[in-house]
Parts: structure tokens; C-alpha cells; sequence
DNA sequence: CGAGCTATGGATCGTTGTTCCATAGCTAGC
DNA sequence: GCTAGCTATGGAACAACGATCCATAGCTCG
């Protein structure tokens, strides 16, 4: 059958759901979740509301749209050994939420995200290769999800809270002294690692939460 | 012109931060997020915009001082056990979150939020009290507390999706029913747990990561 | 050469958070 | 007892938003 030539440009840079995406990325990469508006969105491409709905169905449905393209790797090659995988698996996650921490916020706002559910899949298949029995497979791959998640929903917040170009390490040292100058009697333990805080490895952080559930589950799994 | 006088009285009820804020709770769990408006909230009491806005200074006030309320426990006496002090109190915020699903998505919104930093504390006391170094407090407090914030999210995110007087039940056998008419070669560990969601226990498996984290900790302690 | 679909630009609607202002009750000082 | 000033209230007004609707222009096909 003849090929049908879609070439219907009433534009010269023709309006399409794969550039209005990458549009969004940026604006959001930009200004972050509030920074979006399909107003925005229009003023970026020099056109109306309509020609923008036209494409996309909702500014959910960008958000989503966004979120997916973001978080849709290259699915790097598996480690052999099933914990390393999972290791690989949610630094990746951890990496592009660090990049596009937005992103981060919606990854758990529907269950249904398509971008969630391969992501659950890929723990859930290296929570079987690692022996994990069937009936403990379903928790222990919510487990990891429900953490990795956790992660990224606080990086996301912790990005809106100091929303333009204000350094990192400023808003740490702010934090740090504001815990610092907490009630010793009620906050002792906050106190005590607020100088930590100051100059942590978040990504090494989120590793060692990967650590910790992976010790466990190889600990549940021997007892 | 001096024909309509304006009804500024002082009322019966007289209006405060805790009555507004008890509103406010009120109408978040019949109507989620979305349902709290600040006119709501003045229509709740008869009144104007602007008797809202003498006692709270933002939505965002409002929502965090209700996310504050809710999660303000009684704090229960901990038990001498660590472990069992961090289920209790893990439970007690998943319960809370339970109730108010709203409050889940709030409590990671913004670090600073006091209620946050208190269960914080609670978490890094009783790691202290397992025993674990130093140097490992800060990176096991926060792989605790992202797990909870993970959770509490995911249960906010779920009860959104389907915000009317939806069944519980129906919505788990809609998504089981989903998660059943996937691909079988790119889903496979998905279809495969299928079945347990739709009668899993949410409070349950929110606890064998609890278990997997303490586990981990455990383990970790001790080679 | 029109019929019909695709796509666009923008007016418009309803709702939201927030600010502003006029005004009434209350209280302290004289 | 009176008034200046603070506390509190009710509501108008504003700016911005997501979303819908509509007129219209380009294009394909019969």
C-alpha cells in the first residue's frame, strides 16, 4: 500500500507530541513543576492553547508524557550477580530523578505510570534471581520500590523547596545550621549529625539504603 | 449611601487557628487535596476570604499545620526493644497516613516540616539504640525514614487516583486485573503477583520492609 | 473544485490563591 | 464617657491557571 505521506506542515517547525515533550522537559528542567504552563508551553512554540491540546490531552498527561521519556534509559546490560543489578537498576533511577528532579514527584503520584511499572518489573525479576521465595517476592520487590521512590520524592521536594539557580551546598550548610540550633533536649540525635549533613554524598546515601534492604533480604533468606 | 451595613460582628464561634485547621482536616479527608479550598474553608464558617487569611498565612499553612495535627500521636511509650520501637512507631505513621492519605504526599513536600523531623529523631534514637556505629546512623536513619516517606507517598498517590467513595477492594481487583492483561514476555514477575495484590495486606507489607530494613541493620552490625 | 479531515491561534469560561480595603467590635488611655 | 488604635471580619478585585470552544487555514481525496 502507498505509504501515506503525513507531511501536512502547516509550520515550519511542525508541532508534534514528541517536541512538545521535549519542550516540557526543558521548561521543567527550567522552572521546575510550577514553572509549567501550557501557556508556556505555547509561548515556546509562538502558537495558542489549542494547537498544544491538539496534541496533548491534559497537562497531566505532559507531565506523565515528560516523566516517562526521562526515566526510559537505554536499560544498560544486567550485571550477572542479582544484586549488583538491582544496585545498577536504582542508580539509574536515582540519577535521573538527580537530574530532573520533577520527575521525581511524579513517579509515585500514579501507580500506573508505565515508567513505574518496568521498574518494578526489573526488581521483581532480580528479587527472584536472588532466590527470594515466591510467596516473600511480591514484599520484598515493594520494599525496594517503595524506597527508591521515597528517595526520589524527597529529592524532588528538597529541589522545589530552593527553587531557582540557588546552590546545593547553600541550602545544605542551611539546613545544617538549622538543625543545629534545634532544642538539644528534643532533637539530640538530629544535633548530632547535622555537621554530617553538610558535605554528604546523597547518591552514596541512597547506595546504602539499597545496602541495608539487600543484607536483609540475604539475611531473611539464610535464617 | 449609607444603605447596606456590612455584618462584621464578632461571632459566636469565634474563629482561630485550631478551628480552622480542624476544618480544614475535615474537609481534606472527604475531598482530598483538591477539595480544600481557602472558600471552602471560608464557606465552612460563613465568613469572607479575608477572616481565612488573618489566621493562616498560605494553603500551604494550612495543609502542613493539618499534616502537623494529624501525625501529632500521643506518642505512645516505646518499647524496650529498638526493633520494635521503630515498628511501633513506623505504624503508627502508616496508620496515620491511613486515615489521612492526603498527609502522605504533604510529609515529604518539604523537609523542614516539624513533624517530619520529629519522626526523624524518634527513627535515629532508636538506631542508636541498635547498636549501629556512628559513622552509620545518619545513612540507616535515612534509609528508615525514606522507606516510610516511600510508602506514606504511595499510599496518598493510590488514594487520589480514585478520590470518590470508591471500594478499596474495587480498585485492587481493577488494578490486579490490569497488571493480569499485560504483556507476558516484558511482564512476567508482574503477572505473577498479580493474584496476592488484590487481597494483600497493605499495613502488612509496609511492615516486611520494616522488617527487611532491621534485618539489614542487623546483619550489617554484626560482620 | 468542493467535502472533509488535520492542525492552528486565540477568545473565553470557571476556578483558584492571594491581596486589598472598608468596616465593625473591642480595649487602653485620658 | 469618649476616642484612638488594634483585632477581626466579609467580600470585592486581581492575576494566573487549566480547559473548552470556535473560526479558520492548509491539505488530501473523490
Amino acid at each position: 500500500m502507498a505509504a501515506k505521506t503525513k507531511n501536512t506542515e502547516r509550520r515550519e517547525d511542525a508541532l508534534s507530541r514528541e517536541r512538545i515533550i521535549a519542550a516540557a522537559i526543558e521548561i521543567l528542567d527550567a522552572g521546575g513543576e510550577n514553572g509549567l504552563t501550557v501557556r508556556a508551553l505555547a509561548a515556546h512554540f509562538t502558537t495558542g492553547l489549542g494547537a498544544i491540546y491538539w496534541h496533548m490531552s491534559s497537562k497531566a498527561d505532559i507531565i506523565a508524557a515528560a516523566t516517562d521519556a526521562v526515566l526510559a534509559g537505554p536499560a544498560a546490560a544486567a550485571p550477572p550477580d542479582p544484586g549488583d543489578a538491582i544496585r545498577a537498576l536504582a542508580l539509574r533511577v536515582f540519577d535521573s530523578i538527580d537530574d530532573h528532579p520533577w520527575a521525581g514527584a511524579q513517579l509515585s503520584r500514579t501507580a500506573s505510570q508505565p515508567t513505574t511499572l518496568k521498574i518494578f518489573e526489573s526488581i521483581g525479576l532480580q528479587v527472584q534471581a536472588l532466590g527470594v521465595p515466591a510467596a516473600a517476592q511480591f514484599n520484598t520487590a515493594s520494599a525496594l520500590l517503595s524506597y527508591i521512590l521515597g528517595v526520589a520524592n524527597q529529592n524532588a521536594a528538597l529541589a522545589q523547596s530552593a527553587e531557582p539557580g540557588t546552590n546545593r551546598t547553600a541550602v545544605l550548610e542551611g539546613v545544617s545550621a538549622m538543625w543545629t540550633d534545634l532544642d538539644p533536649t528534643h532533637f539530640s540525635f538530629i544535633r548530632s549529625i547535622a555537621p554530617q549533613l553538610r558535605d554528604h554524598d546523597d547518591r552514596a546515601q541512597f547506595l546504602a539504603g539499597i545496602d541495608l534492604l539487600l543484607a536483609g533480604i540475604q539475611a531473611s533468606a539464610t535464617s
